[in-house]
DNA sequence: TGGACGATCCCCT
DNA sequence: GGGGATCGTCCAT
């Protein structure tokens, strides 16, 4: 029997990053948008903390950066080079400048209108624009249709929530360096499905 | 007030 | 493997 989809509850997200940030893979993205539902399998993420160079929190609490500084259970969209969004999960209790960010999602519903969102046509026309769909944190912003707007959004429901997934027997999760950061290189704070063919290349 | 740069992507070679 | 697109944010003047 399938259990519920039901949202992760706060206190999931409001433990330490490098807890979250690893337990998040396999969960389930849930997104209503425009009248469709959109739901993805989480396959890889990155933690960033208050206390390292390459995040946002690091130095000072901002304008921007304020969200990741509320409680755990909140998405936390940035803009950034001049065209792009990311996402990711705040947590940690208030006041700790913590989040994960979401870096690429197994498409599972929806794949249309994901398809719509990224390429303008509704139906894919081959194996790379499937891997492409939401293999990389702007590119699964895009095909979810998360943007500005959804900055602080309660992961709480019913637009937008995480929830439960599993991993396959024969999945295993590898830690790994970040990808694009210049400093706090040496930190292996990515996580991934080994294997998993929409994971960053 | 301005300049440098970025948790990226896409297309070209 | 390399460079251009493109603009909000941050920090140094």
């Amino acid at each position: 029997m399938d259990a519920p989809v039901r949202p992760l509850p706060p206190v999931f997200y409001q433990r330490p990053v490098l807890e979250v940030a690893p337990a998040l893979l396999g969960s389930l993205i849930v997104r209503r948008v425009d009248r469709h539902l959109l739901v993805g399998r989480i396959v890889e993420v990155e933690a960033y903390r208050e206390d390292d160079p390459a995040s946002h929190s690091y130095r000072r609490r901002t304008e921007r950066n304020e969200v990741m500084f509320g409680p755990g259970g909140n998405l936390y969209v940035y803009f950034t080079y001049g065209m792009h969004f990311c996402a990711n999960v705040v947590t940690g209790p208030e006041d700790r400048g913590e989040a994960a960010l979401l870096r690429a999602v197994e498409p599972l519903w929806g794949i249309d209108a994901m398809a719509d969102r990224r390429y303008g046509k509704r139906r894919l026309e081959t194996r790379r624009e499937l891997l492409d769909l939401t293999a990389g944190p702007a590119r699964l912003c895009e095909a979810f249709g998360l943007g500005r707007k959804d900055n602080g959004r309660s992961l709480q429901g019913p637009d937008m929530f995480l929830a439960k997934g599993q991993l396959g027997a024969t999945e295993k999760v590898v830690s790994a360096t970040r990808i694009g950061v210049s400093e706090g290189k040496e930190k292996k704070w990515r996580w991934y499905v080994d294997g998993n063919p929409w994971v960053s290349r």
